[in-house]
DNA sequence: GCTTAGGTTTTG
């Protein structure tokens, strides 16, 4: 019987077993009797890894309680589940499911001395007959063909406590809104923790904490106020108050507490349930904390900093850098200037990872936060360029022996006292689409105001910009993706134009001017064997050859082979022409047509481009005597979606296409062309981007090549030609490096990377450049 | 394998 899964709604309360199976008590089991038509019922109070046992069996087991008398001895019993079923039913059991068993083996228990449980475990497996039964609360894995023969996930009715009303030892759900919260940090032992206190209305607080190895099933808390929904939260008394703590199954919705602002449950599990009535919920819980509770945070700007005190800054993050074993240091920005002289914490400059250039940039509003002990390893795992909420930043005062004004030193000490910790945001948290839209209007001094410098262009064609992009794109800075020349300084071209080659250098400087300019004259073919360009031949050429291949008829003996499938019709058009399609069948079946391959026998370049759309391959060949062979290689000799694939005439040497039969005989075939184009003896060339930049700084000029298949514009070379919109896109970039009609002192200052390398032939020798391992920034484009 | 932390500022 296939798996079933049952629609899950809210109401439904009954689980519809098999009518002929009817309910055993545990105090009835017993080995030796009949027990068929029974079932076993019981709520999931433990379970284990599942192991694998010494034949290689997978096994798992599962403690279950009675559901009726709680008071007797032998309320619990162990199942022993094995093979298939067993890693089946591991991946959906939570505690607390209600789990019902029918097919079962009764064994006399070895352990029952020990573990108190009953005398007897079960034994469940396929090899058994066992069906399972599971009704629990959603769960996002839901297995396929597994022997579990039916699940049934019934979403309970879930009911919330409220808070005045905990009892010790209880498993409950609940509604709190969040009066204090430490974000999730690394505990001493093996997980992240997050303690959490929350206060509804009948006025009664609870600290939970909240454990668990991964740090994004912890409540997604970004500021108090916010409100949470706990699900499975464990109920224990705890020096004479009662305490939250995770319980098996535990998972969390956290919403935004301020009234009126968008509902949105920020969940901690992949599926949840949330309803209308929830809805309503969270709106009372809101407007009942707007007047009874103080939400107003320790939240500062850096030019609000107030000595000698703790805050919590929303921040960016702009540098990092190792100090030593137990401190990290955070370089940070929020767009506002600490009014105090600031700190720097003396760490070189090679070793702070983050943009040099956005470093130098900000280097008037960053700020160095340094954090301790338990924070370091987290604050070394974050992302340059992320939004952060530093919780409880210490504003110390300090004096350094040879300074006369004292200065402010940022410190997050270590521990957790008062929420001290570090947060990541999402870029969709409402605080760090304020802070962005501020980060982009604050002008960075030195007269390089982006909203002066570029206000049309950019505020016209830009997205989303974050600060550390906008400080990018005040240069329209081309940025660098490896980061082994990071460590390179500027040099000014002269310099480089008096050095020998070859070397390789970072500059800062404009481009004068570029050619081809028409964009599209800068696609050619290369050859990666023999190093040749070439022109992309145009349509015009291809239908050339196709018409000329068209005088030889498609030969009949070589249709419908072993191996492909062969139509021939004629169009219907006044030139009558013939056109023949080979289907080529895989894995001895023909697919479906998005992954075919064909051959095809006359027909113009629209008709196969037609074909294109449609099947996933499609190589143009015609008939011989005694075999179908590939057309002159002008003509591409493989099409692929919009792509069209050429081979290199010096270096080819085609073979048979029969050899595409043996790729054809696989299930599954790629029909990559790399792979295509080996069986077919064809050397591949690859459309590839050829520009000449012309590069300026005030100290000298360069022609510096772009030579690059995809990377400097993020755009395939080999798309281009037959995209707008990519063209499109590439214009667009051109004009950001570049602005038409612009003076030379208008034009932006672009940061790249090139190498000289030397060119000689037996007259000649110069020096040339190349731009390398340079891209265009996001935002810019 | 059944802890970790259990709100209430480091001392760099």
């Amino acid at each position: 019987m296939p798996v079933e899964l049952l629609k899950i709604t809210k109401e439904q309360s009954e689980t519809p077993l098999p009518n002929h199976l009817k309910n055993e008590d545990l105090k009835h089991l017993q080995e030796g009797c009949d027990h068929t038509n029974k079932y076993i019922q019981g709520i999931v109070i433990l379970f284990y890894p599942v192991t694998k046992l010494r034949d290689g069996t997978d096994f798992f087991k599962i403690v279950l309680q009675g559901l009726d008398d709680l008071c007797s001895r032998i309320n619990s019993i162990n199942i022993l589940i094995y093979g298939k079923m067993a890693k089946d039913c591991a991946k959906i059991i939570h505690h607390g499911d209600t789990f019902i068993v029918a097919g079962f083996k009764v064994i006399k228990s070895p352990t029952a001395k020990e573990d108190g449980r009953h005398d007897c475990h079960l034994e469940v497996s396929e090899e058994t007959g066992s069906t399972i039964y599971v009704r629990g609360y959603p769960t996002f894995f839901f297995p396929q063909n597994t022997n579990i023969n039916i699940l049934l996930y019934i979403a309970p009715k879930y009911v919330y406590t409220p808070l005045n009303q905990l009892k010790d030892g209880t498993i409950v759900n609940l509604y709190g809104i969040v009066k204090f919260f430490k974000p999730p940090y690394v505990s001493k032992g093996t997980d992240y923790c997050s303690v959490v206190t929350v206060v509804d209305p009948s006025n009664v607080k609870l600290t939970c904490t909240l454990f668990s190895g991964n740090p994004d099933s912890l409540p997604k808390i970004y500021k108090v106020g916010d409100i949470v929904r706990f699900h499975r939260i464990k109920i224990r008394e705890y020096s004479g108050q009662m305490q939250g703590i995770t319980s098996g199954g535990f998972a969390s919705l956290t919403f935004d507490g301020t009234v009126g602002a968008p509902v949105v449950p920020r969940s901690s599990s992949k599926m949840y349930t949330f309803v209308d009535e929830e809805h309503k919920t969270i709106e009372e819980l809101r407007v009942w904390a707007a007047s009874n509770i103080s939400i107003s945070g320790p939240a500062a700007k850096l030019s609000g900093v107030q000595p000698m005190l703790f805050f919590d800054l929303t921040c960016q993050l702009i540098g990092k850098a190792k100090v030593d074993g137990s401190s990290f240091l955070l370089k940070v920005w929020d767009g506002t200037e600490c009014p105090y002289p600031t700190w720097r914490v003396p760490v070189e400059a090679k070793d702070v990872e983050g943009e040099k250039v956005v470093l130098h940039q900000l280097r008037n509003l960053m700020v160095d936060i340094l954090v301790y002990d338990n924070h370091v390893q987290l604050a070394k795992s974050l992302q340059i360029g992320s939004f952060l909420r530093i919780y409880s930043i210490h504003a110390k005062q300090a004096s350094a022996d040879n300074e006369d004004v004292s200065h402010i030193e940022f410190h997050l000490h270590g521990g957790t006292c008062y929420g001290r910790g570090i947060g990541v945001l999402p870029e969709n948290n409402p605080d760090v689409m304020e802070l962005k839209a501020f980060l982009r209007s604050v002008d960075l001094g030195d007269g390089q105001n982006m909203e002066s410098m570029f206000s049309v262009e950019l505020d016209d064609t830009s997205g989303d910009y974050t600060g550390i992009h906008s400080a990018f794109c005040v240069y329209v800075y081309c940025f660098a993706v490896l980061t082994d020349h990071q460590d390179l300084n500027n040099t000014e071209l002269k310099t480089i134009m008096n050095s020998k080659a070859p070397q390789e250098y970072r500059i800062r400087a404009k481009l004068r001017t570029y050619k081809p300019q028409k964009l599209r004259q800068s696609v050619k073919l290369h050859c990666s064997k023999c190093n040749s360009l070439q022109e992309v031949p145009n349509r015009d050429e291809f239908d050339l050859i196709l018409e000329r291949s068209a005088i030889t008829a498609s030969n009949p003996e070589l249709h419908s082979t072993s191996w492909y499938d062969s139509v021939t019709w004629t169009t219907q058009d006044q030139k009558r022409k013939e056109i023949t399609i080979h289907f080529v069948r895989h894995g001895e079946v023909v697919q479906d047509p998005e992954n075919t391959l064909l051959m095809i026998e006359g027909g113009t370049s629209r008709e196969i481009r037609k074909l294109t759309k449609k099947f996933k391959c499609v190589i143009p060949v015609r008939s011989t005597e005694d075999d179908l062979e590939l057309l002159d290689l002008s003509a591409p000799f493989l099409l692929q979606g919009s792509v069209k694939y050429y081979g290199c005439k010096q270096c080819s040497t085609p073979k048979s296409v029969q050899n595409l039969s043996s790729m054809a005989a696989e299930l599954h075939p790629s029909w990559e062309p790399t792979e295509i184009a080996q069986v077919l003896g064809i050397e591949l060339l690859q459309y590839v981007f050829i520009m000449r930049f012309t590069l300026v700084d005030g100290t000298g000029a360069l022609n510096a090549y772009l030579f690059d298949y995809e990377k400097f514009f993020r755009i395939p070379a080999s798309e281009i030609l037959t995209s707008s919109f990519l063209q499109e896109r590439m214009e667009t970039t051109m004009n950001m490096l570049c602005p038409p009609g612009r003076k030379l002192d208008d034009l932006p200052w672009l940061e790249c990377f090139i190498k000289s390398y030397n060119v000689r032939d037996e007259t000649n020798h110069r020096v040339c450049y190349q731009i390398f391992d340079t891209i265009i920034a996001e935002d810019v484009v």
